[in-house]
DNA sequence: GTATTATCCGAGTGATCACTCGGATTTAAT
DNA sequence: ATTAAATCCGAGTGATCACTCGGATAATAC
């Protein structure tokens, strides 16, 4: 189809277990690099002399450079995800809510130095496929939980439209913190904050 | 003092009309390059050409490529200053909250190609001083306006800070609907929305 | 009118980069 | 044991890029 699409993707999927390792030394490099040095430290005669492998076998498995950062956010949201749906599953929309604030923030700090950079360095067209990704396995789960419980939400003309604008809301601002003031994401005002300004909107009480 | 500050910055003013016009039609064509093709295809050499300059005279005012960049993202910040303060100056705090939601997403709306490319291709450390200078512009203008109207507010432990994570809510709320859906930004929702999250937090009533 | 400064030019340079290809080596299939 | 498939190798290639430099031309200062 989208002959563009082909330059983000794996072009092999490794089948033996040699293979598996040298892919996932291949996106440790670039993820050292990356963090370490900056996208454009990132080449991929560098991502494979760093990772132990030829640039031969590189390309063996990726189209290029893009592609190999692609995967790396796709690994990275699969990670993120985990997190968020990770147990204990909270029962009312106030605890999921808190759930759902303090686990973002929480893996984004863990996970600070990656997470900058794949968001401000490499270009999005090589990662937004990965990026979508998560966001589509997330939103129905949130608005299947929300549709178990809008008694207890306050009436709104469009339940999806706020579901979706609210869910922006948290992951925006807390993104724009994690660039531009990293270390207010351990300042609990933060947490406190967000699940404030979205409870009071959101929740009847 | 900081070595690598100069490579973001001007080599040198330009002081007669011929060299401020020469200025301008290299951010021209970068800008124009950058909406068009992608930052990948804004080299040095092709920006010059298609600014009708030689890539000496490039070099004569610009330390590099990320300076050109990091002088136009400025430039862009002072449109962007100048259509949040642009009249009327509102007087009530839920007017002034009204006015800075709908001029900026007016603002983002009416430069959408720039602004997107400008946020997701370009690295961020080419322009992050510039995007620094608009925000301390206008946060302490946003403050004193709010200390003048304190008892219209709902009260806040640290309005300092409550100030300026409203201030990130929306414009990096505003800057995710620009990125990931664009279409949204002209939907009225999207608007009330911002208001009357924002307003039912702040404001008192 | 002379000197000084500002502006502009563009061929050339050295470095880097993405990517290929022919073939070696290892693993799996039969 | 033989074949087939998967994996790995890395020197080499062509292209691109950021940036310099020596000097030409134009504006300004005196």
């Amino acid at each position: 189809m989208n002959p563009t699409k082909d330059r983000y993707n794996l072009r092999k999927r490794p089948s033996q277990a040699r293979s598996v390792a040298t892919v996932d030394a291949i996106l440790e490099s670039a993820a050292r690099i990356l963090t370490g040095q900056g996208y454009a430290y990132a080449s991929t005669n560098t991502i494979a002399e760093q990772a132990g492998v030829s640039i031969g076998t590189l390309y063996e498995y990726f189209p290029g450079k893009e592609a190999v950062f692609g995967e790396l956010r796709r690994r990275e949201g699969f990670r993120h995800y985990a997190v968020l749906t990770k147990e204990p599953r909270p029962t009312t929309p106030r605890s999921m809510l808190e759930h759902l604030v303090t686990t973002h923030i929480e893996y984004v700090r863990d996970n600070l130095a990656l997470y900058v950079a794949l968001e401000t360095e490499v270009p999005r067209y090589a990662i937004e496929d990965a990026e979508q990704a998560v966001l589509e396995d997330y939103v129905p789960l949130s608005n299947a939980f929300l549709a178990m419980h809008r008694s207890e939400l306050r009436p709104h003309n469009n339940v999806e439209f706020i579901t979706e604008f609210l869910m922006r809301v948290m992951s925006s601002t807390v993104n724009d913190y994690a660039l531009r003031s990293p270390t207010s994401l351990s300042d609990p005002q933060l947490t406190d904050a967000l699940i404030d300004l979205i409870g009071s909107y959101l929740l009847d009480n």
